[in-house]
DNA sequence: TAGGCCATCTGGTCCT
DNA sequence: AGGACCAGATGGCCTA
């Protein structure tokens, strides 16, 4: 199965992911009606250059009429031209105006079908953006921006779960904005709550650009100084890109929310996070999805096979000190274990997480 | 205004 | 034969 069939298949199967139209608020029927009427309005306005002089696929070519088989002169210059070798293969066919009408509705089946499938594709997409950190319907990360967090996620929740520790911030926020263009490396640091400046300075002093004391193996990140410094990740400033445009943090949802209820999300309507991999293997078990008004109680299901049942020693300060910093990460924006708490009631997912994380 | 992102059209190729 | 997939081209929109 070829990448973008394997990434539409598996974010718009309703087995797999919470209600995809419904969260997108685009259906197959309401798609299909407006593709009738864009076909209306791309038939009459649709430029033919294809079928006037352009190449024709195959199956253009081939057994199309049974009336008009008439073939169509040599008249490829063979007069004119007469140096030019003679076109071998099937000889052309005069394009009959009944060949050119049904030239014209295969291209208009061929556009649409095209037209379904990357809407097909970009609702998966969209599946994809509502599962990854900084998800906001009003200000959509670019697709590969979506493509590039995602695998980033993915790899940072594999690795809590390999190493059984709660990650510290910075090394997570580092884990999820590896290789992420230097807007969306803002958005997703500032979705996190993390103090950009601090973090900058956090990760420009470590060597190599790896920082320690995670629990991820990091690798060096190319961040630049102006990257995370903006002001808009400034933890006061009132200017925050993810308060205007209402991003929401899945770390947050994971290891508990900031407190502000302005910094979450008010158009967040469903589950944020996706199912954890665990072992390599993606443990999704959605209950209660009888009824479609259960969009909101999707339950994945996580088991911590192997993985101690208590928070491990020495997590207990990992990121926020009673102090308020760490390393020099100031955590007047992020609170403390005990502070969190869950978005909506959930999934047991988070439940489980943050009792893994508090235990 | 340049550049990024996107939707759409299009023709070619591959597969069933 | 027809559909799926892909990549190139094109034009619109938005933002710095």
């Amino acid at each position: 199965m070829k990448g973008s069939t394997m990434l539409t298949r598996l974010f718009s199967d309703p087995s797999l992911l919470p209600d995809v139209q419904k969260y997108s608020g685009w259906t197959e029927d309401s798609d299909s009606d407006k593709i009738k009427e864009e076909d209306q309005d791309t038939q009459d306005g649709m430029e033919v250059s294809g079928l006037r002089g352009g190449s024709r696929t195959h199956s253009e070519h081939d057994g199309e009429d049974d009336e008009d088989d008439e073939v169509e002169e040599e008249d490829d210059g063979e007069d004119t031209e007469g140096d030019r070798p003679k076109k071998r293969g099937p000889k052309k066919r005069k394009m009959t105006q009944a060949r050119v009408e049904r030239s014209k509705m295969r291209r208009v089946k061929a556009n649409t079908r095209e037209r379904n499938r990357m809407h097909d594709l970009n609702s998966a997409l969209d599946n994809l953006r509502k599962v990854v950190p900084c998800y906001s319907k009003t200000q959509k990360l670019s697709k590969i921006e979506t493509l590039r967090l995602a695998k980033n996620y993915i790899w940072a929740l594999s690795e809590i779960l390999r190493s059984g520790k709660r990650p510290d911030l910075v090394s997570y926020v580092q884990t999820l904005c590896k290789g992420l263009s230097q807007p969306t490396t803002n958005l997703v640091a500032g979705c996190l709550q993390l103090n950009s400046r601090n973090f900058l300075t956090e990760q420009q002093c470590q060597e190599g650009g790896r920082y320690g004391s995670g629990s991820f193996s990091m690798h060096s990140y190319p961040y630049q100084c102006a990257r995370l410094s903006s002001p808009h990740c400034q933890p006061g400033s009132n200017s925050h890109p993810l308060r205007t445009h209402g991003y929401c943090s899945t770390y947050d949802s994971l290891y508990g929310g900031s407190g502000s209820p302005e910094y979450n999300s008010p158009e967040y309507e469903g589950p944020l996070s996706p199912p954890l991999c665990i072992n390599g293997n993606f443990s999704l078990k959605h209950q209660g999805s009888a009824s479609p008004d259960n969009e909101k109680g999707y339950h994945y299901s996580m088991h911590y096979s192997g993985l101690p049942g208590s928070r491990p020693a020495g997590a207990h300060n990992l990121v926020f000190g009673s102090s308020g910093t760490r390393s020099g990460i100031h955590t007047e924006n992020v609170l403390p274990y005990h502070d969190m708490h869950i978005h909506h009631e959930r999934a047991p997912v988070y439940d489980e997480l943050n009792a893994f994380f508090h235990n």
